[in-house]
DNA sequence: TTTTAATATGAAAGTATGTTCATATATTTG
DNA sequence: CAAATATATGAACATACTTTCATATTAAAA
């Protein structure tokens, strides 16, 4: 029978959820699943959200290992790094 | 081709998945998928919790749909009731 | 029917997260 | 190089979440 978490990992596994558990950030990884990659502002015109503050998930999110992002002229795109994330949005649809 | 989703659904989701980021919960819910049901003094010796604590966490997880529980003669016994809970922790593991 | 065991509850305090606003930085274009 | 466009950043504020502590409730046992 196999061994159940330890600490180490359950801090893990709770980090992750706790980063993507934010209607604006589930919505950008929703996006980003069926988009590849997106621009700050087609991602902000999308949402209907103000610049800023959606730079502010996105950095957050790319900071914490979910988005990554590269920089192609004036712009930055941000696309899914960790790819377990559209699944767990996934697993909640229904 | 698919619908993006919307506010709403986006929002049941995130609230799913901010009921479960905490470490103390993940635990549970981790618990709770190889157990059955276990009462609350059962979950607070293995997490090495104070009563109260674990207490507050089971209510809130419960009065947010993921645990059910059933008074049994002292004890109150929590079980699983979101099947999708231990799928994202499961998700996660690796 | 008092005591003990198990759990819940509510308020206060502590901590973390989200949002806004003003401004900074980087890149392209005229 | 000055202006325009795209994005980032940091501080202040607002809101939400977690934890603790003291006490209440419920059920069983003595």
């Amino acid at each position: 029978m196999e061994r159940q978490l330890d600490h180490e990992r359950v801090e893990k596994i709770a980090f992750v959820l706790k980063t993507i558990a934010h209607p604006m950030r589930v919505a950008i990884i929703d996006m980003l699943s069926v988009n590849e990659k997106k621009s700050v502002n087609d991602i902000a015109a999308y949402l209907g959200l103000e610049q800023s503050l959606t730079s502010h998930h996105l950095a957050n999110m790319k900071m914490k290992g979910v988005l990554g992002s590269k920089r192609e002229g004036k712009n930055i795109f941000y696309f899914l790094k960790m790819k377990e994330a559209p699944e767990l949005i996934k697993t909640l649809e229904n």
